[in-house]
DNA sequence: AATGAATGAGTGTTCATTCAT
DNA sequence: AATGAATGAACACTCATTCAT
């Protein structure tokens, strides 16, 4: 019993990663499901078994997929630092999630394609970002008190703004690159980017 | 003859159009050659007869989407304007370019997804932003002799930034609203967005 | 254990009549293995546990049919009616029947676009119908006896006028009631026509 | 051009021809999209390119069917006979027709299984067998003018009698068959159906 | 006695594309 | 210049059934 089990949860957790890479890379409407499944070694078969339709599945993906953000977010301390710094310590924090997930962009690429057909559809999704919205309304409140940030600043639009350099970035290096030029996955642009960001965020913030 | 001539043209127009929007609001995977047919009032083998393929077509529609941003850029006039003025022009023009054209953002994400495999495909589309990146040069210089911003901003960098905040916030609207619980579209929204990254480039530039 | 035992038969029974409500109204080839699970509130598996194949339970369900038919033949009393009661009772026992069992319809209607391939297989229901036979060989006799009845009436072309005008209507009522413009199962037709139903046997057999 | 034309159409008639086969064979939830495309030397996207759906296909079939049945309904000539004669005629149409269309049977099997959704569905078979009824109404008048007919004899009744005993013999021989332990399809048995079922409706209608 | 996990072979349908005029 | 006919390969999804405990 317990090794069919592991068994059965060993191949669900197989397909999910499978998809997450599949979809992804391809995006919802280019994703096959014969190719998820030999990619998780299991059958096509399976994947309906387990999640009930491709739309399943890839709601379960980006469930897992924010599930995951709001894990990393959950963890994530700053509240022990100065505000300055611990401005600069978010930034760099969103910066590296998503260098280090890219499934993640090319998953909300496709769903905002979709304009989050299936996030809305999601009810398990209800409310995720709050507390990082959380988190920076403490920060600037923070700041504002210690008189390094400025007053009147929206944590929903500040939170925008840093998500938005990185995210930009990363997810439109292909079209950037191409079009500037210039080659941004490279480890010095990569890096440059990163200052610039946390550069114009504290310009931004700080008074 | 000449009558015929320019409904060949009106009828490669009409698909060229319909392709766009349907290419924008589905991605390239999603999109179906008979929608985009129908959605003509012509026929898929029409389709194929002025445009070979579907990734002939894509790639046809995605030249015609940066030949109308170029056009735009070109005919963006602020080197008369004092450097802060101008900066703020030109942040708006970039925010209204989106706005006013959301199938632009259809697009690059669709195109973003596939690592940009048609924009390197396409010879016509070498070079071509720099145009845009040489303006806001000539903007930095002057305003850095003009004692108003400060020395040593990367133009690719600024031109990244300013695409940043206004792109993502469009891009990415759908699953921001749902997971921020705000409504990003209204316009009240809109408006603030558009306030919050003009004074986070000002805050970046000037000194 | 004997508890088990009853929750067994209570399964299996479930099943049964699960299958034959299926089988009836989408046919054997229409018929859903999961379908027929879901409404017994039973499980797929226990549909192959109790009755190995789908071809095993529709036969189950088919002699299941026919054995309750048979009971009620058996319990048809009409030797101790005068002939000509007997006969129309008989008409009557027999189109009440297929009123009251629209299943047994459906079944037969899927067996026979089967050729009977299920019933040729199934040792449980040769000779079934013959007692019905005997039964208005009978009768037959017995008006012929009593100057009631012409002679030389065949018992079993007799039975087959009679269940065709009932059931030839219910089981084809549904294209008859498109082409004819007549609704048949509303009740004043229902009526009328079990009326003339048992004027054509009795104009027929009686002399 | 013409070649062209005619083959499509000879493809087109290929399909309906093997479609009728298989679903009077199989019922329309047992009948095989590859298999009738086999059947009917073609491919099965042909039968998706020609006929839309299974659904599109199966209700061609039916209106082909109906429209057949009505050609030869619309051929029939008993306004020239004598009433009695012309009432045995008449059976006798009704029943050659079945027995030389054993398709026709499988398919109303079939569409009455499915309580005619695809017949109510299809705007070119509304009203069409008024003409026999017609023909009916005016034989029992002539009949009942001659005095060889009884009157009040309902002439949807009477269709729906005539009808029965031919349709059900044939539908329904396979169970009855193996029930009755009789070959009904055997020659002699045919025939011995024929005339007592010719019988019965002049006992009915005669006075 | 009973059942969750697994599966090979289809199932209706659609895809982008080419043939032949 | 323009188009109806045709197609092979794939598509998401389901079928009846068996494995292994």
């Amino acid at each position: 019993m317990a090794t069919r089990r592991r068994d059965a949860d060993a191949t669900r957790a197989r397909l999910l990663r499978a998809a997450m890479q599949e979809f992804a890379r391809l995006g919802y409407a280019g994703a096959r499901g014969d190719s998820i499944a030999r990619r998780a070694h299991s059958s096509e078969r399976m994947l309906y078994y387990y999640y009930g339709s491709k739309d399943g599945l890839f709601r379960a993906v980006l469930e897992s997929a924010y599930l995951s953000l709001q894990k990393a977010e959950r963890e994530l301390r700053i509240d022990h630092l100065p505000p300055r710094e611990a401005l600069d310590e978010f930034c760099r924090f969103v910066w590296r999630y998503y260098l280090d997930h890219p499934e993640f962009i090319g998953l909300l690429n496709s769903e905002n394609l979709q304009q989050a057909r299936h996030l809305r559809k999601s009810a398990q999704l209800a409310e995720l970002v709050a507390p990082v919205i959380t988190l920076l309304s403490q920060l600037l409140a923070r700041g504002v008190a210690a008189g390094d940030f400025r007053d009147g600043i929206d944590p929903v639009e500040l939170y925008i703004t840093i998500a938005a350099l990185g995210y930009f970035y990363l997810s439109n290096q292909y079209t950037l690159s191409a079009v500037l030029g210039r080659e941004l996955r490279d480890p010095q642009h990569l890096q440059a980017h990163w200052q610039v960001s946390a550069e114009v965020v504290r310009c931004y913030v700080t008074r």
